[in-house]
DNA sequence: TTGTAAGCGTTATCAT
DNA sequence: ATGATAACGCTTACAA
């Protein structure tokens, strides 16, 4: 069996006390003893049990993220800074891929409460959940608005929505479309599409938004389909403008001759594959960051000075497929 | 605070043990106590505390997973198929990010250990780590050899390279160059090289392999300098083989006229954003699901009919990019 | 059918 | 400077 602190304070020859406190450097220990615990340990080659310590001090340091998938570059960049960052603070995380399904990311809640979490940091693709109301764990959102009281943290997406579309404004294009994610989503995304639309309105051109559940959608070869003319489309993330890029070429429109394409997100990933795709980048690390802040705030018990809402700067990347 | 079995048995009127039967379907219960004790969970908003429950049975039904980063499509997705499956069998995943860093899994392997995590499943880019001969937890290893005890799962790299090699020959190319990661990781897939070797040899060609650390390595520029007359590229990932494309494009070379190119993995997300990439599909779901039934194997003691190795079979995508 | 009590491996309080 | 003991919340003999 694995070896336990009385194991180790046999060998050393003293009492569980001594080598709890030799292992947490607590109150005084004579340099001797601390010389006889060390060596017991490694000679049992003994790790602390952390479920034991975790159910005394009644902390696990262990944070559940909630995201729809791995799989998709950008919760797949966000997620390993999360785990990083959380990390370097010794916080240990649990991954639940959601798939953006609520029945999941309601029984992913409660196991997470069942397994004692310190907190949760969240951004499924879902509905209001009225679970996180309910619950007194500290909870951090990441794009999306998880109750009136949980803090959100979001890159700028009106600013993001605006530079976008201004951009194929600027480049000659008057026909300008949007394509969405589904707009039922409580997320700050949606300003994507409320920049997009005062823009071209500001232009005293008329909007056109299309919303898509899944990145390959049919609705993609609707939209050449509905709009032939059509000069420029503003897609909501970087997997939906490759789609509409690749639709483009099968209809034998030159991108960006005839269209002009700009995406959304600005991953490592994407900006490795598909550098020609213009785009708006999402400062990916900073929201990690800013999100294991006020979650580490909300742990800490500082729970005045929680802004509920933190917005960071994006930045507008300029490749080809928007060129003149 | 938050309620536990005590308190449950306080409002239920039973004895903590009771609840604890009725909690876990145990023994004989009457349906009239059975009501009452789940009327004062519902009340109380009753969540049994599993740090508790995993140190009595000394079992946290946790996996570590350890792997690079989930950044890349290629983990993120072996990811989020070993996190899937392993929550449909009841157990939640610790995910470590190592980025091929030994020092950080060293220190991951120790952090899973004081946590009790019943079994690791690990794919980091890193030497042998003798740490995991001493372990005596449960462990899988996918596409890299651990030690000589641990089992791993691989995707058939041999088959995979040979058909990736074929393929450019069979379009007619004779100077074709291999480009693979560092070949002193210890990884089945170094056998993709040595199948692109072998094939050469067989058709009187002269095999040239590049080395690269990272996947924007200078080295492919190299390589485009040094052998002005290559004819195709097998690139061992696909990131690296966009890598290349961008390379050829920036040296007005044609993808597929000039230079042929086909990569390696045929994840979704490069599928989804360049199909016209021609690759070698590794069955990232079967490598998830038979790395945990291993698992499972080990961890319900079953240790007999463990196969050291076992290989999955890839698929060939042919597309634009080794068109003739 | 239900309850009492001990124990999982740790830490903290209070002695010594 | 070190040790005995109780407690964290749960499960399981063993009793009743």
């Amino acid at each position: 069996m694995k070896p336990k602190i009385a194991d180790v304070a046999n060998v050393a020859g003293v009492s569980p006390t001594t080598v709890s406190r030799v292992l947490n450097d607590r109150g005084y220990i004579s340099e001797e003893t601390r010389k006889k615990v060390h060596d017991a340990m490694k000679e049992l080659k003994y790790y602390p049990n952390e479920v034991a310590r975790s159910l005394y001090i009644n902390k696990t340091f262990l944070i559940g993220l909630i995201f729809p998938t791995t799989s998709n570059p950008f919760y797949g960049q966000l997620i390993f800074h999360l785990e990083n960052i959380a990390s370097s603070l010794g916080y240990k995380v649990l991954l639940c891929n959601s798939e953006g399904r609520e029945d999941k990311e309601k029984e992913y809640l409660e196991m997470l409460q069942r397994n004692q979490v310190d907190g949760i940091i969240a951004g499924a693709h879902n509905k209001e959940i009225e679970e996180y109301e309910s619950t007194n764990l500290p909870v951090v959102g990441i794009d999306r608005n998880l109750s009136s009281k949980i803090p959100v943290v979001s890159s700028d997406n009106y600013h993001g929505g605006q530079l976008a579309t201004e951009l194929l404004i600027r480049q000659g294009c008057q026909k300008v479309i949007h394509i969405n994610g589904p707009s039922d989503l409580d997320t700050p995304a949606n300003l994507r599409r409320k920049a997009y639309e005062d823009v071209m309105r500001a232009h005293d051109l008329k909007p056109l938004t299309y919303e898509v559940e899944e990145t390959d959608s049919p609705v993609i070869g609707q939209l050449f389909d509905e709009n032939p003319q059509v000069e420029a489309i503003f897609a909501s993330d970087d997997l939906i403008a490759s789609n509409v890029i690749q639709e483009a070429k099968r209809r034998n429109l030159s991108v960006p001759d005839n269209v002009k394409v700009i995406g959304y997100d600005g991953t490592q990933t994407i900006r490795s594959i598909f550098p020609e795709l213009s785009t708006v980048e999402q400062p990916i690390e900073n929201i990690a960051q800013k999100a294991l802040e006020l979650l580490m705030k909300q742990i800490d018990g500082d729970d005045e000075s929680l802004p509920l809402e933190t917005i960071l700067p994006v930045r507008l990347i300029e490749s080809e497929t928007t060129r003149v």
